[in-house]
RNA sequence: GGGCCGUUAGCUCAAUUGGCAGAGCAGCGGACUUUUAAUCCGCGGGUUCUGGGUUCGAUCCCCAGGCGGCCCA
């Protein structure tokens, strides 16, 4: 859930009231007023009486005769929605599910009631309860809920796992001498696999010593209409990606990353507010896409009749805030790029840059590794981690830092600088394998030799450092290396997951460099920085000393975790079904 | 973008020289008061991804497409 844009962990601190999120927008808040509230109306109302559905009038304002581009969707709609609860149409199992549910209503009781009485969660019987002996009665009394698991009923006799959300089991057990016979024959005719349900009773351990609630009552906290798939067999991957919940439902690992990704973000928030930084949210909108060669989704805004553009990255305005004072400023949030979607690239990710005043390069690779490791601290407990695989990486003490040009030269045995000639670095690349791209500028295959020859044979976390300059238009020239940056890439487990820069803040080099950029994407390199004037403008007011670093969300939980990135995303982008 | 593989019941998977499509779990009916993927008896459940073609007959062979995976660029 970390990854929904309007997920309420953007908000500093645990415990921060997200309960305003809920609150009802006072009426000129955000939106067009007029366009909401048709979209608020319930554009079709589904009633399911007895055994047959019926559709109801779609229950529509006046007003939208006055739109008639709804029309077609809403009629699409309520094709959609006859289709759906047409019960011959349904499997087997879901018309089941569908003909329970009625049948409850139907007798008067409730298949979703608005609340359960509930005195513990799952959890805290547990806790409260632990290391009872085998075959022992309490005499305290919980109610409980939580969705049917498994079920193993006898005649008389009824034993339910019932999992809390965070997969933490509890068995229920219902006895006609406790409940009765109608509720238990109720049970056994209502419930299935995957409902919630509430029981109260008393805290028992079962003859076999199963920590369990013997219920005098129980009912249902809500029906489910679709059969969980089967417990014992793995989930397809592409289930998996396309049904998350279902697989949060099924499987402790989902859950566990889920929580990790949330422990790591708290985790990051809580490094920059020891340091005294500052969050902010910049556009994700963009009028002028900028801080990275990539390629960027487009969109169209009605209301000016423009495109815009969903960011590749914050920097060029994180920038514009240190050039207003925020000294130490930070974001955490996505960036699109319109580029390949495969095990290793999202089109959108979560990002976090960082930029702090008055700092260089290395003082940001000292606060990298240090966020990267009170995450490990807060996520594994320790900075030796272990992998999904059960391989452990230490994490701990400094890491090795390599420069580029010498690490290259060292893998070829001959010498390459800044200054090697474009033709000799092509034929190295041709002896690498490497194909090249008549676009790629002289720094660009210095950079491919290098991930080609150097970077597999990185053993932990490894910085690499001094790129070639015209690959980094908005990095600072080195201090005393001519043709090379101020930049480092932080590579942990064979991928980049960090890179951080002394940025460039001279405005004149800048507009060379942007300038430059802009030519190449005139020639057509679709991926090559443009030319933003209000950035450059914010750069001739003056922006100190400043070192920047841009990280991964979704590559940090890879780093700790060893997962693919499919699944530290939630809910990953798939071609629609 | 190219090549290869996959796509069958709610889920995970079988099956066939081209001849009524199967299992386990799940579901339905029955039995069972200490189960742990409960057990036992019985019964249903399929647009074999979609559209064409070949054939007496196609889940299977051919063509095109969708989605997924792997490899390559």
């Amino acid at each position: 859930m970390a990854l929904r844009g309007e997920d309420p962990r953007q908000r500093a601190g645990p415990g921060t009231d997200v309960e305003h999120l809920r609150r009802p927008a006072p009426a000129h808040a955000g939106q067009h007023p007029v366009e909401r509230r048709r979209w608020v109306a319930r554009p079709v109302a589904v009633v399911v009486g007895g055994d047959r559905a019926e559709r109801a009038a779609p229950l529509l304002p006046g007003h939208v005769g006055h739109a008639p581009s709804l029309r077609p969707a809403l009629d699409s709609l309520t094709a959609m929605t006859a289709e759906v609860t047409e019960p011959d149409d349904l499997p087997e199992q879901l018309r089941v599910r569908r003909d329970k549910r009625a049948r409850i209503l139907a007798s008067g009781q409730d298949a979703y009631p608005v609340a359960v009485p509930r005195t513990h969660t799952i959890a805290q019987v547990r806790a409260q309860y632990a290391d009872l002996p085998v075959d022992h009665a309490t005499g305290e009394r919980v109610a409980v809920a939580g969705r049917v698991m498994f079920v193993r009923n006898t005649g008389k006799l009824c034993f339910a796992t019932l999992q809390a959300g965070d997969g933490t089991p509890l068995q229920a057990m219902l006895s006609r001498d406790k409940v009765g016979e109608e509720r238990l024959a109720a049970w056994k005719a209502d419930v299935d696999l995957g409902d919630f349900v509430a029981v109260e009773g008393e805290v028992i351990t079962s003859r076999r010593g199963e920590l369990s609630v013997l219920a005098d009552r129980w009912q249902l906290a809500a029906k489910a209409l679709r059969p969980l798939p089967v417990a014992h067999k793995e989930l397809s991957e592409e289930t998996r990606v396309r049904q998350r919940y279902v697989d949060l439902i099924m499987r402790e690992q989902a859950r566990r990353t889920a929580r990790d990704r949330s422990r790591i973000v708290a985790s990051l928030r809580a490094s920059f507010a020891d340091r005294d930084y500052r969050e902010v949210e910049t556009p994700m909108l963009q009028t002028q896409p900028g801080g990275a060669a990539a390629r960027p989704f487009v969109t169209h805004m009605n209301a000016y009749d423009i495109e815009l553009y969903l960011r590749i990255a914050p920097e060029l305005f994180l920038k514009r805030c240190v050039v207003g004072g925020i000294e130490r400023v930070f974001e955490i949030n996505r960036n699109f790029r319109n580029e390949g979607a495969d095990s290793t690239h999202s089109p959108e990710f979560a990002m976090l840059e960082f930029y702090q005043a008055y700092a260089d390069y290395d003082t940001m690779a000292t606060v990298t590794r240090e966020l990267v490791q009170e995450a490990a601290m807060r996520v594994a407990g320790s900075l030796q981690v272990t992998h999904a695989d059960g391989s452990v990486h230490d994490l701990s003490g400094d890491w090795v830092t390599v420069s580029m040009y010498e690490a290259v030269s060292a893998a070829l045995d001959l010498d390459v600088t800044p200054e090697t000639p474009r033709g000799e670095l092509e034929s190295l690349a041709a002896a690498a394998g490497i194909a090249a791209d008549p676009v790629w500028v002289p720094g660009k295959f210095v950079e491919e030799l290098f991930e080609h020859h150097v970077a597999p044979t990185f053993e932990g976390p490894t910085f690499v450092r001094d790129f070639p300059e015209d690959t980094s238009p908005l990095v600072k020239g080195h201090r005393t290396r001519p043709g090379v940056v101020e930049k480092w890439d932080l590579y942990v487990d064979g991928f980049e997951l960090a890179t951080g820069y002394s940025e460039l803040n001279d405005p004149v080099v800048q507009r060379e460099r942007l300038v430059a950029q802009a030519q190449l994407g005139a020639r057509g390199d679709a991926e090559a920085m443009r030319l933003d004037e209000d950035f450059l403008r914010a750069l001739e007011y003056g922006m100190p000393p400043t070192g920047g670093v841009g990280m991964g969300i979704d590559r940090l939980l890879m780093a700790l975790t060893g997962l693919g990135i499919r699944e530290t995303i939630l809910f990953p982008l798939v071609k629609p079904e």
